[in-house]
DNA sequence: GAATTCGGAGGACAGTTGTTCACTGACATC
DNA sequence: GATGTCAGTGAACAACTGTCCTCCGAATTC
């Protein structure tokens, strides 16, 4: 596979396309897409303003190409540790954790969906809600097969599962905020009541057929 | 109180700053504020750009006005409900009911906040956070008078509050979604969801006692 | 009734923006 | 080794931005 296609050429493409999400992701963590310039990401590649249209047709296009490299990985990430067979209360740890984890090492990405989650862009929005729809199909997947989920409607299954999800969500943004003010022990803290708020949520689900099913 | 101080004087500026806010929000629903133009803002309301110096510094300064004026109003509302005495299962239909009239009602106002909350400006973002945070304040002190939370920790009262708060916004910025995306019983099925999730979370409140607070 | 305050107008400034067009030159194909 | 593809260039375009300054005139104050 020496020969395949393109070559020097595509790789060399592939490599400024990249310099171009970089640029545009330092740029946006203190603006919004919406007023994120053209010239301003060409700029600090270093190109010419008109070469980024052999890239993207726009900016927007480029949010959108943000999105899937801050979200694709993500999934993986969950549904790894929500298949493990443990404890409800471990399985909390771990999954916080790994949130913990990626927001200190992928900042930027967190603080761009999380900005762009009900920005200014359409396609951006439309593209962020996608990917956290199908992630959430993923979670409620996952829960429906366990044991502790016998009898439970499909439809309330997504609603489990976006509860979850959005309290992930919502603990990575406070995570972003914590660490952009400085406060000393404001992570630490954002962590343990993350923890909490899903244990209860934990605890709600497992006596949900007892005193909330009937009621519809 | 007829000669108080100015008069026919400083209604006029009233006047023209609410217009100014007015067109600025209009503006907004396809935008978000870190790209808002000065100029744009007084093309629409008629005046010339410089006199919007004589309002406001800046446009992060109109931004913060915005944030009082969409959340301000909002704390009455619901404090009104939870103070109710009446069964879970109603104050949860009563205060998803008052969510929803309330985005229909000032969606313009709802869309602000939920895009703002992470916006590009760093000054109505920590307004937002502040309002928000009295207002989880007001909900837990609420919370906390009820019998069910006997023997709770205020630490864990908090993060209960978070929790309701959390979903009512969340549950805002979904209905703003569903009716712009034009699908015809999204905005029903959001409620329905929204409903179930409270219920989800009453559970676990009942329950958390017995299983959750101990370990720690 | 004279003096003052002050919301707003209007011109002018230097910078910036997105997009167009014809172009160059290194790589790829045959 | 000639031919064509195509990522990136550079000049030029009209349109726009925020801010400065001077001025006007009506409402206010004394």
């Amino acid at each position: 596979m020496s020969h395949s296609v393109g070559g020097v050429r595509q790789a060399q493409k592939q490599k400024t396309r990249q310099a171009l999400l970089d640029a545009a992701l330092g740029l946006l963590e203190e603006q919004s897409l919406s007023s994120l310039g053209l010239r301003e990401v060409t700029r600090v590649v270093g190109i010419a303003p008109t070469a980024f249209y052999r890239h993207f047709r726009d900016l927007g296009e480029l949010g959108v190409a943000l999105v899937e490299e801050a979200l694709g990985s993500l999934h993986a990430m969950v549904r790894a540790i929500l298949v493990e067979q443990a404890g409800a209360e471990e399985r909390i740890d771990r999954t916080v954790a790994v949130v913990e984890r990626h927001v200190r090492e992928h900042p930027a990405h967190v603080r761009f969906v999380a900005r762009e989650r009900h920005g200014g862009v359409r396609a951006v929005r439309q593209a962020i809600a996608g990917e956290l729809a199908r992630f959430t199909e993923e979670v409620a997947e996952v829960l429906k097969s366990q044991p502790v989920s016998a009898g439970w409607r499909d439809e309330d299954m997504r609603m489990l599962a976006e509860l979850y999800v959005d309290r992930l969500v919502t603990t990575a943004a406070e995570l972003i905020d914590a660490a952009e003010d400085g406060a000393e022990g404001a992570a630490e803290e954002v962590v343990s009541r993350s923890r909490r708020q899903l244990r209860l949520i934990s605890i709600g689900r497992r006596h949900w057929k007892e005193e909330g099913g009937e009621v519809v």
